[in-house]
DNA sequence: TTACATTACTAACAGATGTTAGTTTATTAT
DNA sequence: ATAATAAACTAACATCTGTTAGTAATGTAA
């Protein structure tokens, strides 16, 4: 009778939820077991259901979680009075860093969603396309103010989210450069690409 | 006994991966059932397996096809004069186009090959490493040769194909820009970003 | 028409799946 | 110590999974 070990500011609830993000991560959401699961927990299947409601509960409060956090922080980024390349720059950098560290998480949040059910799967859609837009809106403002190439503000959204995106390789890689070069180069490179 | 539709220039072999790789994008390998396939190529699910050996091999035929289609287009490039710039360029149009007019089997090779089995995924894993590390050496010999910023050639791979991979929200957004136009801007983008 | 190969069908398998019910054990509050 | 709450356990469910065996229908060549 092995009881679930949570950290000390978290419910066993939330430990859960950790768990399910390291192995939504390494195998997919379809592909993982809630046998899969109870066992990395340390529990047997049925024990989870005292602290969770379905499987699909953990994926959504992963992916809100994670959506969450990035909507304040574009909020609060684009209300600063940055100049519109300055915002661009503090976003990828939130994001990469985010990538970087809570990498499991967002992975499964940009990866897995699509096994989300509705009402949840349209209400993230939508949330994912306000986050576009907005981000879109900072490049256009950037492309007014002639801080910024001429380019479809929408596509060059694209390019940035999905090239973060990317450090899932870094990570994979044997033999990584350091987290504030692999920063400091996607920033160049990408930011480099947008300016006049 | 509906017999199953192989086109003109096709076995129904070929008819089958091409249903797989549009259910396996839609909602991803482990979530396809057998049972989905069948129906959707019109057939019962048993009768799959007179043309086909596993549901594992629809993936490794899908994977492995895509995986030398673009080996060969980079050896090709690599051995013309082309400058390294101009060989990027080059790439970049080639990943674009793919993205765009195959968009569902590429997206299944980049997506879904962990859920390959060995021998495959090893193999798999090796040919994408071998793959980028030829792209990594081109960026870096434009790095010699002056023509781009000194920067991690494997963090600007990483950030060209996932850039690239990112067509997908194109796919999906309902007011897209052409084809054509995605192409110029996202060539402007990247190849802007590794200029010196 | 007959013979043969191809490809569809139905039925079933063994095991995995998410989840529930009912019960026992552990922790907490009185 | 006792009662009450929380959380673990075992057992089982109905359904779905990939796949096989055996058989009937179809298309092709003689």
């Amino acid at each position: 009778m092995a009881k679930i070990k949570s950290k000390k500011n978290g419910t066993k609830k939330e430990t859960i939820v950790e768990a399910a993000s390291h192995l939504f991560h390494e195998k997919g959401f379809s592909a993982t077991s809630m046998r899969d699961l109870a066992e990395k927990v340390g529990v047997e299947a049925a024990s989870l259901y005292n602290h969770i409601q379905s499987k699909s509960e953990l994926l959504q409060e992963l992916c809100f979680k994670i959506a969450n956090e990035f909507m304040t922080n574009i909020e609060t980024t684009d209300a600063s009075d940055l100049t519109a390349i300055g915002k661009i720059n503090s976003l990828l950098r939130f994001h990469i860093n985010y990538m970087v560290h809570r990498f499991e998480e967002v992975f499964v949040a940009d990866r897995e969603w699509k096994h989300l059910s509705d009402p949840y799967l349209s209400n993230y859609q939508n949330q994912r396309r306000i986050y576009r837009k907005r981000f879109a809106g900072i490049i256009q403002e950037g492309i007014r103010n002639k801080e910024i190439k001429d380019i479809d503000a929408p596509t060059a959204v694209l390019i940035i989210l999905h090239a973060i995106s990317g450090i899932e390789s870094w990570h994979r890689s044997k033999k990584k450069i350091s987290a504030e070069l692999l920063e400091e180069n996607m920033v160049t490179i990408l930011v480099e690409g947008l300016k006049k």
